[in-house]
DNA sequence: TATGTATTTAGATAATTATCTAATTCTCTA
DNA sequence: TAGAGAATTAGATAATTATCTAAATACATA
């Protein structure tokens, strides 16, 4: 839980998941759409990985990366409870 | 945006959340629940507040916050717009 | 108005993290 | 099997951040 939160704190790491939403990418494609080298974006990659907010898959010669939307069904969740936990006492 | 995220990436802070989904609470009556001095607590509330997080209100002496559910809501539709876009490319 | 309590601000430090370059590993194909 | 391309690993550095102590501010009340 608390590697998700860490993995998604970031801006370029958030952008990737967009990305990855639409289409799974290769780790070359992901790098060609950021203004940062390859050994960057292959650092994100992987603490994305570490999150389980990412699978890698490799081809070939190729990484392929697609979300995991296990992980985002919890942290959906966590906040979904956060809104539906009424009788709250104000001050 | 980021603001949120970065807020939510450190387990202090969202335990603080959390406390204050049940009730609202003093700075002090929060710093208690932690083995961390006043000050920190100050500085992650703070952190809390700049992300639009929590509301603090003045009364007397006592400083009192309270949680602002209105980028929670955001930040739920973010999750959940992740999880419902589908038509998705594989490889 | 002086004192105690609640909280924050200031400033320092140690840990974490994002980024880079250079080198390495793996795979494909000429 | 040598070379080219894809991706990662290693190691260094700069920026960010979490934490602390000490000091300051704000409020209540005796």
């Amino acid at each position: 839980m608390n590697d998700s939160f860490k993995a998604l704190s970031d801006p370029t790491r958030r952008k990737i998941l967009e990305m990855l939403v639409d289409t799974d990418l290769t780790a070359g494609e992901i790098a060609e759409a950021f203004d940062m080298t390859k050994p960057s974006i292959s650092h994100h990659l992987n603490i994305l990985k570490g999150a389980d907010l990412v699978i890698s898959d490799k081809q070939g010669q190729y990484v392929v990366y697609s979300l995991n939307t296990t992980v985002f069904q919890e942290l959906t969740k966590w906040f979904f409870d956060f809104l539906n936990r009424g009788d709250k006492n104000e001050r």
